[in-house]
DNA sequence: GCTATTAAGTTGTTATAGCAACCAAAAGGG
DNA sequence: CCCTTTTGGTTGCTATAACAACTTAATAGC
């Protein structure tokens, strides 16, 4: 049995988050809302004002990524950036209105969207992929050294 | 225990792909070859001169993407596009001198990839992450319908 | 207090991914 | 044989991701 690359682990876990990109930027779309756009606005409902450098943090995006993205949903109407007067290198966002309200729509989907995706696995099946994973990510970081 | 979207499974593969695919382009970088664009130059040293739609096929990915792809590879020296005599909207792609010896330095970094990506997990665990993997886009793809 | 370093963001570039609209060639139906 | 439909590719646009280079502001060392 030839192992082609097509096999290799590392496709089918990129065809999978291909697949659940895609999926979930569709139920995002009637509400303008991109996939990882949701996710900064997923941190500001929860904690309103954060600064781009925290949410580089939290979500372990490159900067310049964080910024395109706070730029977009700023474009989009969704949040304000201000100038942090403490340390004027900072930008903050803020919910705007509008933005502050998605999260009742956006919320549900996004719980409705882990509950489809894990349909038919159970507590300990979950763990087992999460731990495989855990392994592959440490397994490419010490690697990396 | 509050589950936050961090938690999220689709978050976790979504985090582990890019770590894998920034990991392996590291390893191609010294080559100037991109990874997706390697997908497409495995295809070719298996059977030169397949046409863009073959490879969208094979590859089951969008045919723009697969158009830049080649139009990248051919920039870069790999292949040459050539318009199919018997079919003229078709473009069949053919590997460059350089595109063919590339293989022999490539293809030992892609099976060293997937050996360190595996390592320190079983065939059953394998096999398991696969099965879980294919449940995940089984659900989304049923609930597309 | 001045200078060197660090830190927060921005801009530019490349690669990937997917969608819509389009063009030209081939295939099908009468 | 002509007209319609399908097919293979291209172009344009948006979103994501990573890296390099840059600006400005804050901080550290002296």
């Amino acid at each position: 049995m030839k192992l082609t690359f097509q096999d290799y682990i590392s496709i089918k876990i990129h065809k999978t988050d291909l697949l659940l990109t895609s999926f979930i930027k569709a139920r995002f779309e009637p509400y303008n809302l991109a996939p990882e756009q949701n996710l900064i606005l997923m941190l500001l409902w929860e904690h309103d004002g954060l600064t781009q450098n925290q949410l580089v943090e939290k979500l372990e995006k490159d900067k310049t990524n964080i910024a395109r993205m706070a730029s977009s949903l700023e474009r989009k109407g969704f949040i304000k950036r201000i100038q942090c007067p403490e340390d004027r290198r900072s930008v903050r966002l803020y919910l705007t209105k509008r933005g502050q309200e998605l999260g009742s729509s956006i919320i549900p989907i996004a719980e409705e969207f882990n509950e489809i995706v894990c349909r038919g696995i159970s507590e300990d099946e979950l763990f087992e992929l999460e731990r495989l994973l855990a392994k592959i990510r440490e397994n490419v970081q010490n690697s990396l050294n």
